[in-house]
DNA sequence: TTCAATTTTATACGTCCACTCAAAGTTTTG
DNA sequence: CAAAACTTTGAGTGGACGTATAAAATTGAA
């Protein structure tokens, strides 16, 4: 564990170039040695401040996760335009955390369990987020069909992100404003 | 290349294998040696066929996303409906291509340019493909508000497909006949 | 300033990677 | 059936990978 400044230095420094690497050039071409080159730092320091290139992976993953659904002070209290906002704003703006986020259900998901089933949580937490705000937004709307319309909104959400990913131009915040309207409208 | 029957089968062996450890086990892992074991064939043999690696994940990946865009007989005939229920159908009956095709914008999209500006164009074609389903049932839409439905749509769709990868227990066939139902009813 | 704790360097090991090639085996053709 | 074309094998290459460690350098606390 690093104790020293410059150990905790170089231990940002690890995780920055990690992070820059699995969001630029994937999972497969992060290694060790190239997390090295990039914080500019020798193997053994490396293991000298992580047990293993899985350590620090995970430990970006988790950062990644969190980073969509962030648990600010007014927790409970956003609105869907809001939470939609925050991840378009994520995507586009953390680029390297964004794609490692995309790339996450269908490239480490499909090998490691535990990983899915986190996510599945993860997703299933959003959802309810999201059905939160709508509810209070459209209070006679059954839960149900709440929950329906935010995961069709999140799939809608998700779907436009990797479009995005595909093609930069593509107006993402336009789009995914317009299909907010449309689900927090429903059936009125 | 292969003119014998001998090496003709062993090239469907290869391929075969190839897209199952693609879809299985994603880019990373499917290595020459993993493809050699599984299709029980030695090294020497792949490489009298293929000339890299590359060329076979390559050729795997076309069909991918061939699967997804097939182009059959009625070609400008289908309905909306039917264009969404066949992708559908494909990501859930053929797992591993299907797999294959939504691990491509995230995964091997960041790294190869040449594969990124191809699956730009697939898209920009089934948007073009499931307009013109939209045009038909629906002339009075205007161009570019159907456009942007079959982008939503699409969107919708492809979310929903990475959700139900995540947890086949989702009821993804139901959920994207509603998105459907919704988007070719927009407006009326 | 001293010295123990921590960090960095240099070097190395064994494994697995994509890939090659000569030689032996098999299939098709004439 | 014999020669040509093709396929398979088995053994091997160099290089990059993850991992490890002893010694040198640096740091922080007393």
């Amino acid at each position: 564990m690093a104790r020293y400044k410059s150990g905790l230095a170089t231990r940002s420094r690890i995780l920055e170039a990690t992070r820059t690497l699995l969001g630029e050039v994937g999972f497969e071409a992060t290694t060790v040695k190239a997390i090295c080159d990039r914080a500019d730092i020798k193997a053994g320091s490396f293991y000298n401040l992580f047990s293993s290139k899985d350590e620090v992976i995970l430990t970006v993953i988790r950062e990644a996760i969190q980073a969509v659904d962030p648990d600010p002070e007014g927790a409970g209290s956003d609105s869907v335009e809001e939470l939609a906002d925050t991840y378009v704003e994520f995507i586009t703006n953390e680029r390297q955390l964004g794609r490692i986020y995309l790339q996450l259900a269908v490239t480490v998901g499909i090998t490691d369990e535990r990983l899915r089933s986190r996510l599945l949580r993860h997703h299933q937490h959003r959802v309810r987020r999201f059905t939160d705000a709508l509810l209070r937004a459209r209070p006679e709307l059954g839960l149900t069909e709440a929950e329906q319309e935010m995961e069709l909104l999140i799939a809608g959400l998700n779907g436009l992100a990797y479009r995005w990913v595909l093609d930069p131009s593509f107006a993402f915040h336009a789009t995914a404003g317009r299909l907010v309207q449309e689900r927090v409208s429903v059936g009125s």
